[in-house]
DNA sequence: TGTTAGCACTCACTCGGAACGAGTGCTAAA
DNA sequence: TTTAGCACTCGTTCCGAGTGAGTGCTAACA
């Protein structure tokens, strides 16, 4: 696969990098004036005619310059890309961000996607902490009148879970009290994935004996843990109107698929965007996107964690023609900084 | 200023329906094919001109046909636009919203947002609750470890707001207990608008009696009431990709500054998109609205209340050339049903 | 063998003029 | 007051020439 010449590595690295600032094809001409390298435009030519040849580059037209292919890109990506250290007024930037007294989880996580789409001039998306991972602190059940409740659920990283939930006509104040004691002493420490099965497997047989009107115990745990499963991950999205800035996306049927993939982004089709993944930082050009909306585009996504753990990811979409090495660096940081912040916030501030 | 003829009120109103239907303007040959009157292109073109004279009407160029102007549309919207009763499919598809069993207030108006736009096909935007409004219900304090915790503050319509807060270092969980013990009594049944001025004035000198370390106790509740009063209000957006399929924001540069908008929008800004105003419907044509980035645009707006009180408000964005009877009655529907489905959840289940 | 200069060729893009047609304003007749 | 007729306007489309950036190929050169 590696056979370029070191010749051609460096032209295919200055078409791209070329390309990604001008958003024009490439001419002959424009390298050879490039100061690494002194050739004739002639020699260049034959050149890129190699590189098209082996699929690196694409030719709008004979009478075009030319253009990186997919496969130029991922080659740039994988062996070209060069990681300078982030630029110090971005550092800064994002040093602020996440030295801000921000203690609110979602808050971080949003303001994530907006910064990061600020920085890069391309529409992000962060998507909040899976807390299937994280474990129960402290369940509440406040009574609003009526039969209607809000039961509310507290996890070890802070994240507050609520929803409505309808108790039992005739149930007396009292036994809600005492059902709520039970379901701390019993529950808390659980996992939320494990929320359910410990709830019928553990809890329920030994809830019978001491609670009078256990199913109704159950039931509400039932409705929260419902919550918890269906809908716990938000999804952000910043800067779409990003997109409309770029040439590529001039077009409005071309942003269109982007844009509506975003704005209905639930945080199951956005982990198809974003993947969770280990560490590291990922990049999917074109159509190694598996969602069929962002074939003209360029993801890259890093995954945060929490002890260890991948409980979200963030990612930046762009064109193909992205300032792949400034975004991968910028979500490697970002990425690393939420790590951090979020498992201090876990081992106590 | 009513001062239109029957026969020009006619025509004006076939006019903004036949271009709110085509975005062509209309000339006056595919008028006179109208069945609602049998007159010839020639005497429409003479009520066409007079209509023009007196401002209700704009030609875009010398041979092209006639396009409402921005007051024709106000007019149309005072005079002429018929109530009809809603359609039975849409009314259908509102029902189904509310009867839904959705009880988090905030997804409530989020799925509200979500159906107005598939319903009207323009972008929508809606207002959450205010919560200013509301009562507390419910105070409670979870500690996380070290100097975190997490209050939760639960309101008497069963929206909660949960803050992170820093604990003094040293205070023993005792005390913890007391306090959101001493809190609840004194605080439930305070408006959240008062919260803060009771909070020293009433509370803070008693305090000092009963709790030894009532500061600690004031900064923790003030930390929360910080947040009850910069960020209470949410705000969803629903349907902008919508507006890129309106012929009039075919241009990339026309929907720009409407997108951008709607992707910042806080709420103190989504305020003057959306006013919170009594009942009915509001209507904000091109240059009414006080917000610049939506000069081109038409904004219908409604506001929703609990018992009587305006809480949020809901709206509808489009081209000046909108279908302003249908989505006038969409949102008066819709506003009514919310307003129910708060106040029933106010009183009781 | 690799590099370069020269040259013909391709082809998107721009610009200007002609043809077209939808729609108007005006005038005169019904 | 309404209508038919007609000249006029003006945006739109189409076409062809001109332009220029860029290529591929060939032959000469180091």
């Amino acid at each position: 696969m590696d056979v370029l010449t070191p010749r051609q590595k460096l032209i295919l690295a200055a078409i791209v990098e070329d390309y990604i600032r001008s958003a024009e094809p490439v001419g002959s001409r424009t390298l050879s004036k490039h100061q690494d390298f002194q050739l004739s435009p002639a020699t260049i030519r034959n050149e890129m005619a190699d590189l098209e040849e082996l699929g690196y580059l694409d030719q709008p037209h004979t009478s075009a310059g030319r253009v990186p292919s997919q496969k130029g890109y991922r080659y740039y990506v994988d062996h070209l890309a060069t990681r300078k250290d982030i630029d110090q007024a971005t550092l800064r930037v994002l040093r602020d961000v996440f030295q801000q007294r921000m203690n609110e989880v979602e808050r971080v996580i949003q303001q994530t996607a907006t910064v990061l789409s600020q920085l890069t001039q391309y529409a992000s998306i962060a998507l909040g902490p899976m807390i299937h991972q994280q474990h129960i602190r402290h369940i509440q059940l406040v009574p609003l009148g009526g039969c209607s409740a809000v039961a509310i659920l507290v996890t070890d990283t802070g994240h507050v879970e609520n929803r409505h939930v309808t108790l039992p006509e005739d149930i007396p104040p009292g036994e809600v009290v005492r059902m709520v004691n039970l379901l701390n002493a019993k529950l808390v420490g659980t996992s939320l994935a494990h929320l359910r099965s410990h709830l019928y497997q553990e809890i329920a047989t030994e809830m019978a004996h001491t609670l009078e009107r256990y199913e109704d115990a159950i039931s509400v745990l039932d409705q929260l843990s419902e919550t918890v499963v269906n809908g716990p991950a938000q999804v952000y999205v910043g800067g779409v109107t990003n997109m409309l800035g770029q040439p590529e996306f001039r077009d409005v049927e071309k942003v269109r698929p982007v844009l509506e993939l975003l704005e209905s982004a639930d945080w199951r089709r956005a982990l198809d965007v974003v993947p969770l993944t280990g560490p590291g930082v990922q990049v999917r050009i074109g159509q190694e996107n598996p969602v069929e909306n962002l074939q003209d585009c360029t993801v890259v996504s890093a995954t945060y964690m929490v002890a260890g753990v991948p409980v979200g990811s963030i990612g930046v979409i762009g064109p193909t023609r992205m300032n792949y090495a400034r975004v991968m660096r910028i979500l490697e940081y970002t990425a690393g900084a939420l790590t951090r912040l979020m498992t201090e916030r876990l081992t106590g501030s």
